[in-house]
DNA sequence: ATGTCACAGTCCCTGTGA
């Protein structure tokens, strides 16, 4: 199975993007992030044209997560359940995997209420994926806003008392996976940068000044049966791209 | 900090968020 988590930063304007990138690569699984889309305004038609299934969480303006699928698409969960309006995650059973597209708050700074919020949705999501006792391997994919270590970020004293590299919020990453989930690119990739996202401003791409915050947790089961991770960096180049490049896993269950 | 992008409303510019 290939499985790619790709933040598009609005469906709406990335539809060529996102349609072309499916034909050239034919994944089993997206997980999409920032559709900033109602689900009125969701191509599930268009989707269905390119063969796939999908399940959209969406609010309008912000935020918005979707899971597209043409190996099967079943028991979509929205949300944690617990009456947030940020449509920020969402799950479904796709094939022989339980997969969930989520994207974690920014946070935007340290002494921000939104960073409060950030770290107690990563605490409601470690809760969440803690209870997956039942058989089905699973991966939790999507946009962290989180670089797990300074390796994953091409300036730490460029961010010093900012937030994504910040104790807290890495600690809250920790125990998402000390539930049991690998960070797969960081597993199959030790010692590369595998950044994921660049800012459009100052010419981040083209200067390497980029963050890994994309991320795909999986358990042991998938992880030992994963062949090839990998960032598709064409994706970020060309007219009109994402400020975010797919992050791609290919496993054999 | 910011050389950008996308959204909605104030609607062809401005404020907000990332």
């Amino acid at each position: 199975m290939k499985v790619v988590t790709w933040n598009v930063n609005s469906l709406t304007a990335r539809w060529p993007r996102v349609s072309e990138w499916i034909e050239a690569n034919r994944p089993d699984v997206m997980l999409l992030q920032e559709t900033k889309q109602t689900d009125e305004k969701f191509p599930f038609a268009g989707f269905s044209e390119l063969g796939y299934e999908s399940a959209h969480y969406g609010q309008g303006q912000w935020n918005g997560v979707a899971i597209v699928s043409k190996v099967g698409l079943e028991s979509p969960t929205r949300g944690f359940g617990d009456g947030d309006p940020e449509a920020r995650i969402i799950g479904a059973t796709c094939g022989p995997v339980r997969v969930y597209s989520c994207y974690v708050p920014n946070g935007r700074a340290l002494d921000n209420p939104h960073y409060t919020y950030k770290l107690a949705w990563l605490s409601r999501l470690r809760d969440l994926v803690a209870q997956r006792a039942e058989a089905l391997p699973h991966v939790v994919g999507g946009d962290f806003n989180v670089a797990p270590t300074d390796l994953d970020c091409y300036d730490p004293s460029a961010f010093t008392g900012a937030t994504h590299v910040s104790e807290p919020e890495r600690a809250a990453l920790g125990a998402i996976a000390a539930t049991g989930l690998v960070d797969l690119t960081r597993r199959l990739h030790p010692d590369e940068p595998c950044f994921s996202w660049w800012d459009y401003r100052n010419g981040a791409f083209r200067r390497g000044w980029g963050l890994r915050i994309d991320l795909l947790y999986v358990d042991e089961v998938v992880a030992a049966a994963t062949t090839a991770s990998y960032v598709d960096r064409d994706a970020r180049k060309g007219e009109k791209p994402s400020d975010h490049a797919p992050v791609v896993a290919e496993f054999t269950l």
